[in-house]
DNA sequence: GTGGGATCGGTTTTT
DNA sequence: CCGATCCCAC
């Protein structure tokens, strides 16, 4: 036996050694998972199996290349072959030499979330239905619902069942929606997220021959958080695996966390049902935690009456309690987490790595960005709006794309006016409902613009455009990815249009096009893997390579300067990571549990396997924090602790003393008074003169409202004007004012121009 | 067809 | 808030 295996507890040498077979590991949070893994391919390894045949599936691409890399230090440079990356980027893969035989291009477009949500928009609006019932929202989730239960357009029409429950919710058009959208999908030469599974699967039932060459390639499958696949990626990894039968899974019941995305426990269940001779060992100590965090989890876990069994337990010392933290706002709340890691950085000696802030929804960033900005503790943000989906990337990737593939409707949709060149909606919507009629692509119509009823200046300003677009694909094959992307940028006029604009956000834009070339540059120059990046790209540079990349990138794969920082994210970008401490925001019922998530006990369940995630990453400390009354639209009480708090025992919690009397000096005493907040309707500005959108709102000259501007309200009195927020890009702005007699800040909307 | 102001609506989590 | 969309004047 290897010398790395004797490093293993029992349970994890058995679970190494078990290499044959269907296996099941039932990992609890901080096991010694990953280790578990890299040594099991390891070992596979060195006992001679060939790395071509193992495919490996992880739940981001970094973690694949970071145990690529720790199965090369123990194995050598074989381990290059290993299969590895997240479902999607592996279908995603194997589609790019298969999806002809499905009728696509083989550089097929994958939409993300945006395109799809767009192009179904688009066709509720075609269809003439109103976007009150059908919301774009609901029936995109309910298209990406069935394509992850393998139910095909056809198949959705025929039930009878969905049928029924889609008229109950008064959408009983969905079917032809769904029908319409995949037809639109197929003819723009593009997959969305769930089409890489839907067609992986439709791929191997359609084409026996293909089924049985993956079948006999990939002998050896991995499954890792397995908890989180839902039915079409199970049903394909079965299918594959279903010659050998050597397939391990990966994962832990209580952190299922993504039932919304359709994963299922019932995978875990119906896995020991389909492989009745599976061999199964459950991970159950735990290396990361303090006991007492350890405790805490446990605790309230076992709230959850739909688990398996199993106890996670810690050789590890008791450590501190967990901390408590009450605050008066979501401001105040950041203030004193920043406070509070400056103090333990001090204190402890950590580096700001050690650090991470954890929350439920992405907006919740925004005030902990504020609060360690002032004290300049650098940070970095996962997730949120990623780079690649600002508007000015996404601008010129879609030239991008419709330069590698001519019938990418949505592309063509974003960029056919942009920068503007005399093409209307008119026209736009005439090529629409031709290329329906016709049943062709966008593209198709547009390059025989003069058999159509389009004529005159318009037909020439499309003849033009088109030109331009195959000028650029035929410079494919001559320049390299970044070469074409910059003439691209260049003579399409993008960077120009943004050149021009001086404004500070358009300043941002012009540089952000600069930062998304410079990324392609790197990408076409490269000849190593890179960290974060999927291996199998690693040969291929071209544009349509780059592009597929970028759109699977999962939030931990988001590239960050190696600079010490703390890490701000969602506790669903959290998984798999660990922090020496560990701060979760925002304890408050109805934004944790999610008010969206309190109509079933099942989505109780999952909210509450949600904190147990949270709390199972930290390793030494762990506060937590609620604030008494929180910003937000709409009439939801967010100012009751989270029920989740009451679930820890007591003896294991402190309210933080330091923090207590921070808040005294902060509030002169009177800490204990909810801050009164208001919102007041918008005011509107028109240039300098204001609307008569909020009769209550007065100022001489708005234009010249600024931090210090006596402003006037009806109902509030007169005040002073004590900090401006926002001014995003339309220019509306958040005041806050005090008046006099009032001690708290009021909120108000209103749009300004902005000045100098 | 363009550009701007005004208005409305929506908010969980992610590949 | 912030984006999408409607509406209107040029």
């Amino acid at each position: 036996m290897s010398a790395y295996i004797n490093e293993l507890n029992e349970s994890q040498q058995q679970a190494v050694l078990q290499t044959d077979g269907p296996v099941m590991i039932i990992a609890g949070p901080g096991s010694g998972k990953t280790r578990v893994l890299t040594y099991r391919i390891a070992h596979m390894i060195e006992k001679g199996i060939d790395p071509f045949t193992i495919m490996s599936l992880t739940f981001t691409n970094k973690a694949a290349s970071e145990m690529r890399h720790r199965i090369e230090k123990i194995c050598g440079g074989e381990a290059r072959n290993i299969f590895m990356g997240t479902f999607h980027s592996v279908f995603a893969r194997l589609l790019r030499v298969d999806a002809p035989k499905l009728g696509y291009p083989s550089n097929f477009t994958i939409y993300d979330s945006q395109d799809s949500l767009s192009m179904i928009k688009q066709i509720i609006k075609e269809l003439q239905l109103n976007d009150k019932t059908y919301k774009p929202n609901q029936v995109f989730s309910r298209i990406s619902n069935a394509k992850n239960a393998l139910i095909s357009p056809k198949a959705y029409k025929l039930d009878q069942e969905i049928l029924s429950e889609d008229i109950q919710m008064q959408k009983p058009l969905m079917g032809q929606l769904y029908e319409t959208y995949a037809k639109r999908c197929f003819q723009s030469g593009a997959m969305d997220f769930d089409d890489l599974l839907f067609k992986m699967y439709e791929l191997l039932v359609k084409f026996p021959e293909v089924l049985y060459q993956y079948q006999h390639r990939f002998k050896y499958l991995m499954i890792d958080e397995f908890q989180d696949t839902n039915f079409a990626q199970y049903s394909i990894v079965k299918k594959i695996a279903d010659v050998y039968q050597n397939i391990c899974a990966v994962g832990d019941d209580a952190q299922s966390i993504y039932a919304f995305r359709g994963a299922t426990i019932e995978n875990i269940l119906n896995f020991q049902k389909d492989y009745p001779d599976l061999h199964v060992f459950k991970l159950e100590q735990n290396y990361r935690s303090t006991k007492n965090i350890v405790k805490a989890a446990n605790h309230l876990i076992v709230n959850n009456k739909n688990q398996l069994q199993k106890t996670i337990w810690t050789d590890n010392i008791a450590g501190e309690p967990i901390k408590l933290m009450k605050a008066n706002s979501d401001n105040e709340e950041a203030k004193l987490t920043a406070d509070l890691i400056f103090e333990y950085k001090m204190r402890h000696h950590f580096s700001h790595n050690d650090f991470a802030i954890l929350y439920r929804t992405n907006a919740q960033s925004r005030a902990y960005e504020e609060a360690l900005r002032r004290l300049n503790i650098p940070y970095t943000i996962y997730g949120g709006m990623s780079f690649y989906q600002r508007k000015e990337i996404k601008d010129l990737i879609a030239y991008l794309r419709i330069t590698v593939n001519h019938h990418d409707e949505e592309a063509w949709r974003r960029i056919i006016n942009y920068p503007v060149r005399g093409i209307g909606k008119t026209t736009t919507e005439r090529i629409l409902v031709l290329a329906n009629e016709r049943e062709k692509s966008i593209w198709d119509i547009c390059e025989n613009i003069f058999s159509t009823d389009i004529t005159g200046k318009a037909a020439q300003n499309i003849l033009a455009f088109t030109m331009m677009i195959k000028s650029y694909a035929t410079m494919l094959e001559k320049q390299n990815a970044f070469e074409l992307a910059t003439h691209i940028a260049k003579s399409s006029g993008i960077l120009k249009e943004l050149h021009e604009d001086k404004t500070v956000e358009g300043v941002m834009r012009y540089e952000n096009i600069q930062e998304l070339l410079n990324g392609i540059k790197e990408f076409s120059e490269e000849d190593t893997i890179e960290e974060g990046r999927e291996e199998e790209f690693s040969t291929d540079r071209s544009l349509g390579a780059y592009l597929q990349n970028i759109t699977l990138l999962t939030t931990q794969d988001q590239k960050v300067e190696s600079t010490d920082s703390v890490k701000m994210m969602t506790i669903h970008s959290a998984k798999g990571l660990e922090f020496p401490c560990v701060f979760i925001g925002g304890m408050e019922e109805n934004l944790f549990p999610s008010s969206m998530s309190l109509y079933s006990r099942e989505e109780l369940e999952e909210e509450r396997r949600l904190f147990y995630v949270a709390v199972t990453r930290a390793m030494t400390y762990l506060t937590i924090s609620f604030a008494s009354s929180r910003y937000k639209f709409g009439n939801l009480n967010y100012s009751e602790p989270s029920r989740f708090l009451a679930e820890i025992p007591k003896e294991i919690m402190a309210l933080h003393g330091d923090v207590k009397k921070k808040m005294e000096d902060t509030y002169d005493g009177d800490f204990e008074a909810p801050v009164k907040r208001r919102i007041v309707s918008a005011g509107n500005f028109s240039g300098s003169r204001p609307t008569a959108a909020d009769p209550n709102f007065q100022a001489d000259d708005p234009s010249k409202i600024m931090v210090g501007s006596e402003v006037e309200h009806q109902r509030f009195g007169t005040g002073k004007v004590v900090a401006l927020d926002g001014l995003g890009v339309n220019k509306m702005a958040t005041i806050f004012f005090q008046g006099e007699g009032q001690k708290k800040l009021m909120l108000k909307f209103a749009k300004l121009k902005v000045l100098g």
